[in-house]
DNA sequence: GAGAATTCCGACCAGCCTGGTCGGGGAGCG
DNA sequence: CGCTCCCCGACCAGGCTGGTCGGAATTCTC
């Protein structure tokens, strides 16, 4: 069982958006987005059009268009950045992948069920329960990330 | 997130094996197990390797062999069958799949790894607080599941 | 209006993992 | 000695993950 990069990067993504403000401020292009947190540009891509079809992100077309978070950082939980980035959280494979008609349907009588789907509330639970605000917390400051133009040393 | 048919079958196994005694009983051929849960023979022979490498299962060699719990099944949980059947229950991508030499370092200050360290152990904390025992209860009894020569109207 | 920037979106693709299968070796019973 | 049964590594097809590509649509700037 494993967080595939999808979330991984849904994350990261979502942080830094979350870093910038929302709204006012000019919206992020994806590329830039890309660039600086050194991750593959045309996957980006993919991953803010999921957020957005998710609602978690929203978008601005043309030219200075781009992304911002479409809600205030404490309204995005994990449980949500990961249902829109994968389908969902923890798939129960009695629903997904059944392995037996009458062992997994609905009706009968499956001592393991109940373990999965308790296994799938603490995970919901959990997960539902951290918010983008929190992960702000223990992230280095947005002048540690340089955006363009620093005067470092270069 | 989701559990693949190594844990489920071991599941099944196990809950097979625990339906049976223990060392006193003659032990299951891994055939005849696969047989009567309808499983996948030489699949069922490949978990079994498993499940005995991790402990949970002894064997017996030879003619008239076969396989039998080695523990009382209130010492097994769900967490050890899953740990014996996939290498691990969560797969902490820092540690598997790190996505940046810097960012996924231990030292690195990141703000999603405790999210992802925390919901580790909700997952083994739940996994590890049910044991076989719990299973069996919800089982239907081994007189619906007859073992081989029943008053069938064959 | 031309051109550039940028989102939108489906199709494609390589490599890995899952879910098995196969074939041959021992080991022990009768 | 022959049959049953565990032991074990190798193999294999299909699906999923992790991306990439190419082009259409939209909006800003000049």
């Amino acid at each position: 069982m494993r967080i595939t990069t999808w979330t991984e990067y849904s994350l990261i993504i979502s942080i830094h958006l979350a870093k910038r403000g929302r709204r006012g401020v000019s919206p992020v292009a994806a590329r830039e987005l890309a660039e600086v947190e050194r991750l593959p540009a045309d996957y980006v891509e993919q991953i803010l059009l999921r957020l957005r079809r998710a609602g978690i992100v929203e978008s601005v077309r043309g030219a200075k268009g781009g992304y911002f978070l479409a809600r205030e950082p404490g309204q995005i939980t994990i449980r949500d950045v990961m249902a829109a980035s994968e389908h969902q959280t923890f798939e129960m494979n009695c629903d997904a992948h059944p392995i037996d008609a009458d062992r997994c349907s609905p009706g009968s009588a499956c001592a393991i069920r109940p373990v999965w789907q308790g296994l799938q509330r603490r995970i919901d639970d959990f997960l539902g329960s951290v918010t983008l605000t929190e992960l702000l917390r223990d992230e280095p400051g947005p002048e540690l990330v340089p955006l363009s133009s620093s005067p470092a040393s270069s």
